[in-house]
DNA sequence: CGCGAATTTGGCTAAATTGCCAAGTAGTTC
DNA sequence: GAACTACTTGGCAATTTAGCCAAATTCGCG
């Protein structure tokens, strides 16, 4: 694998590493359902400290998967990019072949 | 975030996180344009240690995303979900986006 | 200004990930 | 069965990640 190649993945590992979290993937699912959301009721969903939402949000926005913006003391998080809805359709369908498969083994 | 919110999207994350590698991006694609490959094909294309290779496809195929066969003393890995192709489109769509707005912050 | 709420950042520890080497297993060949 | 290839697994060191608390920052309000 050449140099090029090689940073052709990296930088695809990036975007999918960001997403490679229980919690992220929730608020990147919530974002895509709600539209905006400030930290501190992701915070209040999410059930962790506040402190750790919002480095999770800061790399979710590292990668160019979410947008903030700042309105009186509170930040609002979007989806930057719609495509990122498609992964979810992705997911399931991982899910479901396992799941399928799982049953098979059963009957 | 109740308990049944809580595991559906840690299987979600599983998913994304055993793709989560540049390495194991690479293979996915590679197995998806290929059809099949065996672990010294996949290993001499990465340039990494065979047994770190192995590795790599043990968790793919814990994901559920390949699966391997043994014929003789190789074993060959392959796509076990069709839809697992999906996701370097919708990854290929976010680099895009990031690419298109780095272009804007220029112009 | 001084206080309080929302958010980020520093610092730390625990846990997970990665990658290598070496050893083990399995199948092929002579 | 000895030697060889293909692969997996054990074990270890280095790096990264996650999550908490505490401190710093920023804005709103009286």
């Amino acid at each position: 694998m050449d140099a090029k190649t090689q940073a052709k993945y990296e930088a695809r590992a990036k975007i999918v590493k960001a997403m490679a979290h229980p919690a992220r993937l929730f608020m990147l699912d919530e974002l895509s359902r709600n539209g905006e959301r400030c930290v501190c009721e992701l915070t209040e969903m999410v059930g962790t400290d506040m402190s750790t939402v919002s480095r999770h949000l800061a790399q979710l926005k590292q990668a160019g998967l979410v947008e903030d913006e700042k309105r009186g003391q509170m930040v609002f998080y979007r989806l930057r990019v719609q495509c990122a809805l498609d992964f979810f359709d992705c997911i399931e369908s991982v899910i479901k072949c396992n799941a399928k498969s799982q049953q098979e083994l059963l009957a």
